[in-house]
DNA sequence: GATGCGTGGTT
DNA sequence: TAACCAAGCAT
């Protein structure tokens, strides 16, 4: 077993100087890695693709470029930059944990997995990552591309989650004392790039010799996952109040769905195609004929458009109609808005008023 | 350990 | 195109 740790780490290294991807947040070889640079790429990269990191990262680096200016950032800044982005509670805790660390911690990035731990947002994975990354501190950094070549590395055949103890004991015995932030990074473009979910590109593996899977003749059918359940459909309706050429906006609830974010006034989520309920005005409500579908990560949603004019009852903001892609709305009130735009435009065009 | 939490890329 | 999935975390 020792031969076989370190045969993969000593492969995997070589494979990776040769065909390391070339990132944005990523130091290249002599350069010293940016603490906050690395701690950013791997909270925007949870759950995210690189592709859509990519053109996020470089914006708010340009405008937040180290952790005094992003503890100094509004509130309303940051939630508006992320917005796009999704699971808006990691925004949340980059300018908490920010702010931890020029007021906690003098300003200076926290080096060990133990303390980085202990910042809102970073879990084991990610506090696991920085040490190792941005400190070449030995951590054991297993993230869902770590979890897929490993577990067919040992040909780990319990299902996930419940694998994941037995996947982390594996990575630890491949992870090497020397180079553990490239051994990390190595592993995830091994498992980007070759070791993928569908169809793993095995004759240019580097750890081929080494992996039980292949060796069986059927790596992708490791890791094998616990059966999803079905996703129920939920109901709702999205309230467009108009006021001369602005719109009504209010800010979500600090916690929870869409948390913290700006947004159009909706009614609850229901099992029922809704009616009314929670109109933010006594407005004579016209229900627009389309429907707007959102998935999320547990839920399904169909999405009712009520168009009105009126005087708002509750807190929010008039938001110019025409600059509604200042406000920051996430995703599924983007949708929403274009739908709604786009809709009143084409009934104005035969001449109906809105 | 299970659940809540978004969205865009890829197949 | 519908389904699957992603550099997970908090509770």
């Amino acid at each position: 077993m020792d031969a076989k740790r370190s045969s993969i780490s000593k492969n995997l290294l070589t494979w990776y100087d040769a065909h390391r991807r070339v990132l944005p947040w990523r130091a290249l070889p002599g350069e010293v890695p940016d603490p906050y640079r690395v701690w950013l790429s791997e909270v925007m990269l949870q759950q995210t693709t690189v592709a859509a990191v990519r053109p996020r990262f470089a914006a708010w680096v340009a405008r937040w470029p180290d952790f005094a200016s992003l503890a100094a950032a509004d509130d309303a800044d940051v939630m508006a930059a992320w917005a796009g982005l999704g699971y808006y509670a990691r925004a949340r805790n980059l300018v908490k944990a920010a702010k931890a660390v020029v007021a906690d911690h003098d300003g200076a990035f926290p080096r060990t997995e133990a303390q980085l731990r202990t910042l809102p947002g970073l879990g084991a994975y990610t506090a696991a990552a920085v040490a190792a990354i941005a400190f070449g501190e030995r951590a054991v950094v297993v993230d869902a591309n770590v979890e897929r070549v490993v577990a067919r590395l040992f040909a780990i055949d319990t299902p996930l989650p419940a694998a994941r103890p037995a996947i982390r004991v594996a990575a630890d015995t491949i992870t090497p004392d020397a180079r553990a932030g490239d051994f990390a990074q190595a592993m995830m473009d091994l498992g980007s790039g070759l070791c993928t979910v569908r169809a793993p590109k095995c004759l240019l593996c580097p750890l081929r010799e080494d992996c039980a899977a292949f060796a069986e003749g059927q790596p992708e059918r490791l890791p094998r996952k616990a059966a999803k359940r079905v996703r129920p459909q939920k109901y709702g309706t999205i309230f467009w109040l108009r006021r001369g050429d602005t719109v009504r906006l209010v800010r979500r609830p600090p916690k929870g769905l869409l948390g913290g974010m700006r947004a159009l006034p909706t009614g609850p989520w229901a099992t029922e195609p809704p009616a009314l309920t929670d109109a933010p005005a006594a407005a004579d409500w016209r229900i627009l004929p389309v429907t707007i579908r959102h998935g999320f990560t547990h839920f399904d949603l169909e999405l009712t458009l009520a168009v009105g004019v009126g005087e708002a009852q509750e807190d929010g903001e008039w938001w110019p109609i025409a600059d509604l892609s200042a406000a920051g709305l996430p995703t599924l009130f983007a949708k929403a808005a274009e739908a709604v735009i786009e809709s009143t435009a084409a009934e104005a065009v035969i001449g109906r008023d809105v």
